[in-house]
RNA sequence: GGUGGGUUGGCCGAGAGGCGAGGCAGCGGCCUGCAAAGCCGUACACACGGGUUCGAAUCCCGUACCCACCUCCA
């Protein structure tokens, strides 16, 4: 049982050995917090929830780490549009995502750093990279990495320097990239440009400024996980420039940095990249109002994160009959078997061919084929087996969809706080369920459908069963 | 121009030389007073043109179309 990764240097899925036996470590480029997340970014962030919770069931201890960008070119420019202070507008962006996160069910990373909190380890490490020569200044506050110095620059998404796009946006890095010395240089320290808030710059060795966006997850990294570590990982559009750059410096720097990198595919429409320059960004917060949390989550897991996701009109209602498939066993199982806890799920075999897509480079898809033969198996169970193979393939179901973050029993996915509500509306749809249960008796079929539809009306569907009705909300 | 990815049934989406993943929707049935839920069954595929092979959606050659990165991007 083997865990095998796709290795974007080596474009091929390879087996996963982790440098120190046992644990795991892994950095995700999280989020530049300037703006409201879309469903996108999302998904990088389930994709690693869900290797995660992987690799911990297979005995790996994982130590996550995801970073916040929280000062760059756009926070800056967006925080003084909104006429804000950029740490407040960073802080409120970094809220929203959190909360976004934590909606759908993501384990928090065991550190979250933000770039400003790693300031001396940036100029440690851009200061290193002048001194060997890979890196150097102009006088005008900037420092840049210089590509050409290092002949391996490229090799992780096979480019040549020479073969880049000729005309690139020197511009993108302001007029002041006049003190480039080849165009492709990048940014390890940008000079404040006038205008920008004193508050938005440090003191280095080079002058004020503030840092390069590349720069702050190779020192993040480093300060983290130590010189060289396992996984490294982001969205696609992160692999050039931004990691390449970062593996250009740390190498540079003389440090074994990412042994493997892993990138997650977009989420489409049309074919289309989502993006939010595209206006064709679905927000999260939008979403999270058209289905409840798990069902956004289903519909973004459900997909090899390698290939793109497209988000086709029926995507959302698709995810939601699964969820309630799987959630309305669940809760029938459960309630005739008991609830089965978490730490008996934690612990539970997972069926070996689930296990087998899992470790063939996270096969979601396929591993979802294993949770729908289980679902079927448990529903006939439920309606003719013993309580002893309900209780197994609730297990079982429990423990497959633990691993995406789908276990409908988790308490995670309980409705918010108080459930004073749902005791009440209980009671009170108990009452109309005995009623119509009576007017059944009798076979008083008018009045047993007007207390259905009445229900219906209200938003709550009733299911009969050979032991009395339950409802739900429909 | 450079680099990379894609084209599978109405839709989503795995697979990767022979035994037709799975889901959703559809259709037929069972169950039900009727529904719902659940169960059973089922039609519909591998962009196009060549080639290799006993056999190709899967390999090779070519063509077309689509997407992305090379500037900020998950």
């Amino acid at each position: 049982m083997t865990i095998r990764l796709y290795d974007t240097a080596a474009r091929e899925v390879r087996d996963f050995t982790p440098l120190t036996p046992g644990e795991v470590g892994i950095y995700l480029c999280g989020a530049t917090v300037q703006a409201p997340p879309h469903v996108g970014h999302l998904r990088p962030v389930i994709a690693f929830d869900v290797l995660r919770r992987w690799l911990t069931r297979r005995g790996l201890k994982v130590t996550l780490i995801r970073n916040v960008t929280d000062i760059d070119d756009k926070v800056l420019a967006k925080s003084a549009a909104a006429g804000r202070e950029w740490w407040a507008h960073a802080a409120l962006y970094e809220r929203v995502f959190t909360q976004a996160y934590d909606a759908l069910g993501v384990i928090p990373p065991t550190y979250e750093p933000r770039a400003t909190g790693s300031v001396p380890e940036m100029v440690a490490l851009m200061e290193r990279l002048v001194e060997k020569g890979h890196a150097y200044t102009t006088g005008e506050g900037n420092v840049w990495f210089d590509v050409h110095s290092w002949p391996a620059y490229g090799e992780l998404t096979r480019q040549k320097v020479e073969d880049l796009s000729p005309e690139e946006g020197a511009e993108a890095t302001g007029g002041a990239a006049a003190d480039k010395r080849n165009p492709h240089d990048f940014a390890l320290w940008k000079a404040p440009k006038p205008g920008e808030p004193e508050s938005a710059s440090w003191d280095t060795p080079y002058g004020r400024g503030r840092p390069g966006w590349h720069l702050e997850c190779s020192a993040m990294a480093r300060r983290y996980l130590g010189e060289t570590f396992d996984i490294h990982g982001g969205g696609l559009d992160l692999r050039f420039p931004h990691h390449e750059n970062e593996q250009a410096q740390s190498h540079a720097a003389g440090y074994g940095f990412a042994q493997r990198w892993m990138h997650v595919a977009w989420v489409t429409q049309a074919g289309v990249k989502m993006s939010k320059s595209l206006g064709n960004g679905l927000l999260v917060s939008e979403l999270l109002k058209q289905a409840p949390a798990p069902v956004v989550r289903y519909a973004l897991a459900a997909v090899q994160y390698r290939s793109m996701l497209e988000w086709a009109p029926d995507t959302l209602d698709e995810a939601r009959t699964t969820w309630e498939r799987l959630s309305g066993f669940v809760t029938r199982a459960s309630e005739r078997v008991g609830g089965v806890p978490a730490d008996e799920v934690a612990k539970a075999e997972v069926p070996e061919v689930f296990a087998a897509a899992m470790d063939d480079d996270l096969n979601v898809p396929q591993a979802l084929a294993v949770v729908h033969e289980h679902l079927r198996a448990g529903n006939t169970a439920l309606a003719s087996g013993t309580d002893a193979e309900v209780r197994e393939e609730l297990v079982t179901l429990r423990a497959m969809l633990d691993v995406l973050g789908l276990d409908p029993a988790d308490p995670q996915w309980s409705t918010s706080g108080d459930d004073r509500y749902a005791t009440a509306l209980d009671g009170l749809v108990a009452a109309e369920l005995e009623a119509r249960a009576q007017a059944r008796a009798a076979k008083d079929w008018a009045t047993s459908d007007a207390i259905r539809d009445r229900l219906a009306a209200a938003g709550i569907e009733v299911q009969d069963s050979a032991d009395g009705a339950r409802w739900a909300l429909s």
